[in-house]
DNA sequence: AATATATGAATGAACG
DNA sequence: CGTTCATTCATATATT
């Protein structure tokens, strides 16, 4: 692990609001980051480790379990979700795979994609095709903001930026802690 | 918690160096964090599920290493980000265009409409079309909750579970996935 | 304060 | 593929 937060500065121009961190703040944001991985990396070993032998245990897919920290003091229960969330391990998965860089996945690819990460939680073909779809289609919706003003310095071809805050989660940067 | 990230040390004077991120690596860095906390917390239930027979409760030797300086309870983030809020005068105009009928506030007509608000307060066109979109959906939805109870007199007995109605993902149905 | 509701934003799926 | 819909999430605001 390690790398973790590069620095694109841009060309220079950045719009928005930027934020300044001291090297300890860097540090510790590091650390957190390096601890989750080891802890994450550790558990699902011990995972790994534990469902070797039983591997049916009740159905205990870390997928199922959908995290629904819903606030609800008690009023509804929780209902079946109707549409697919991706589990954060697929996500992690799912987002890496895109930084990559190839486009849109092929067929193949797709099948290949889907059988890793239904060890993860329950998924479908449809479910990968889709997300790549939405997220190559969003990630270019991005470049819409900012194009009339052209005036502003130009360094590199791919800056994007954006003229107020509107955030997305898009990753125009292709930096993601790698678990390992 | 962790309101922002800088300041430090009273004088002003910044020691060593300090980095610059963008609102964006920011995001993603949150991100990564939060899907890290995620799993960890994931894989801790389902740790505690798997080792709850046996006897041994010392599930919780991993207890200890999670220390979190930076992570807020509740949502796993440490800065708050805030949302825009239309102005009054924003929210009028926004609402008379809407009643003018043009469901489909073109790309033009969002930026058209957001040069216009900007004068009114801090805008952008995502907000906008956000904006737009919500009004839609909802003002649907409120007539949807409104007219309907026809036939439908309902035995019903479902406690609150309007649950099924799309299988959930898996398998069948399959649009046409381009190979490219 | 704590809870309830309104609403801006995020996103999976569907449409053309 | 680009755009749109429907549902959900999170936060701002209102209410007790």
């Amino acid at each position: 692990l390690g790398e973790s937060v590069d620095e694109r500065g841009g060309g220079g121009e950045v719009l928005g609001y930027a934020r300044v961190m001291t090297d300890e703040q860097m540090e510790v944001l590091q650390k957190q980051i390096s601890i989750y991985a080891t802890i994450c990396e550790q558990l699902v070993e011990m995972h790994h480790a534990l469902t070797a032998h039983q591997d049916s245990i009740a159905g205990m897919r870390l997928g199922n379990l959908y995290c629904d920290p819903l606030m609800v003091p008690g009023g509804h229960k929780f209902t079946a979700r109707q549409r697919w969330t991706p589990t954060p391990m697929q996500l992690q998965i799912l987002e890496s795979i895109f930084d990559q860089g190839n486009g849109t996945p092929s067929k193949q690819k797709i099948k290949d994609i889907t059988a890793e990460l239904s060890q993860h939680g329950q998924i479908s073909e449809t479910n990968v095709y889709n997300w790549f779809q939405n997220r190559r289609a969003r990630s270019k919706r991005k470049q819409a903001a900012s194009l009339p003003n052209s005036a502003e310095s130009e360094a590199e071809a791919d800056e994007e930026s954006q003229t107020d805050r509107k955030p997305n989660s898009d990753g125009p940067l292709h930096q993601n802690m790698a678990v390992r």
